[in-house]
DNA sequence: TCAATAGTGTCTATCAGACATTATATG
DNA sequence: CATATAATGTCTGATAGACACTATTGA
């Protein structure tokens, strides 16, 4: 269905002109408590900085959608539970698309010894200069997401508990939050959250019994939102 | 401060691969009372549809927001009141990165005839394909900022009135507001709108009298936020 | 048994929507 | 003068934040 005349801009085309087109990924997660971010080390790239998993534009590359999750995966065993892209850096001769992940606290990832709290490099001059912007703007893009979707239970393991998926809200917005109205809040916003099958008070089974437990629910976007503290 | 080494990404980069990379510009306004959108003739560009005006990414090309800003030169007089990256959208061979601009209504565009109301436009099978996936982003992205920011008062001349700024997020949103409620929100709202010096109500001049007048507040976000009715 | 945390309920200030009333402009 | 629109005020239901209280868990 692509047509190929349909493809030319208005303009006049500047093709074989040195312009370098890379993926970028900025992959987050909760690691003990604490937002992390996925790096590659200097000695990959032979630079003298950590940087975000990228990947330069193949001539075969048709969708950034696909190069992203196979720059994900090239880095990482996690299957990302979000993926979406973020804005495109421009700068002399690069155009980077950045794109934002997330995968669930302490799933495996392809080299923990590659993932480092949020804290710890940003503004260390741990991460090329370049990608610490990208890393703001997804970090803050998160923030703002986790107000208005459900991405946060996209960063806990299911089955989880109220007071775990509120963690989440509070490690990545950097607040603390109270708990009784939290858990309100959740349980009022349609399809959020779904309780766990064997989810206890009255289960007469002789396991272990502890918070109760849910499952992510059915709902992209949370209505009402869970509005950030002023 | 740009450094050549940071600049190349992780991967290995292919230049001069048949990569062309546009930048394109959804240009809204309000015309007759109705959201429009400045669109590019066939003649202009050889193609059967009219299209976004964009431009191809040059070699002396830096920053995609000043390659932004001098597309929308080039084809409309007016200065965007507002103007920001919507997101990049990719295909065969071809990259392209999208803007959202806005002026204000009836303000006079570089040729009205390119001018045209975006119900009349969308699905008509008269812009090119591609970028009616582009325009319906940036009409969403415009309906939501709508919400969160003071984007509207891009959209009026000043000074302007509450009923006035009302029509927009009519117009915007296809829906029907309670002026009364309307009116308050926005008042109660610090920094969206300020009281025109010349504002009526006891003002003795012999002047036409009329509506309240304002002028844009200093607020780029709005608290609390004008949500869209359920 | 004590301390920490999970879960439930209540109170109050704030805000959105609906509506009533008065003022002003234009035919 | 009559109608449409602007502006102001009031009422009610929903929601957020603060807080009190009970239940459960684990040291």
């Amino acid at each position: 269905v692509t047509n190929e005349a349909a493809a030319s801009p208005v303009s006049v085309t500047v093709s074989g002109a040195d312009i370098t087109v890379e993926v970028a990924v900025t992959l987050l997660t909760l690691r003990q408590g604490r937002l992390a971010i996925l790096a590659v080390p200097p000695q990959v790239t032979g630079d003298r900085f950590w940087s975000l998993p990228s990947n330069s534009w193949g001539v075969g590359s048709e969708d950034g959608d696909v190069v992203a999750a196979s720059v994900l995966g090239a880095w990482s065993a996690a299957e990302p539970t979000f993926l979406e892209q973020l804005r495109t850096y421009t700068g002399a001769g690069v155009v980077t698309i950045a794109y934002v992940a997330v995968v669930p606290e302490e799933t495996a990832m392809f080299d923990p010894s590659r993932t480092f709290a949020l804290d710890d490099v940003v503004g260390s001059g741990f991460v090329r200069p370049e990608h610490v912007a990208i890393v703001d703007d997804a970090v803050e893009r998160v923030r703002s997401k986790l107000e208005y979707t459900s991405v946060a239970t996209s960063l806990v393991t299911e089955p989880f508990t109220i007071p775990e998926l509120r963690r989440v809200y509070e490690a990545v917005w950097g607040v603390t939050l109270h708990p009784a109205n939290f858990r309100r809040k959740v349980l009022a916003t349609e399809g959020f959250v779904r309780a766990h099958a064997s989810t206890h008070h009255g289960g007469g089974d002789g396991e272990k019994r502890g918070p109760d437990l849910y499952l992510r629910g059915s709902a992209a976007l949370l209505h009402p939102a869970m509005m950030r503290p002023s």
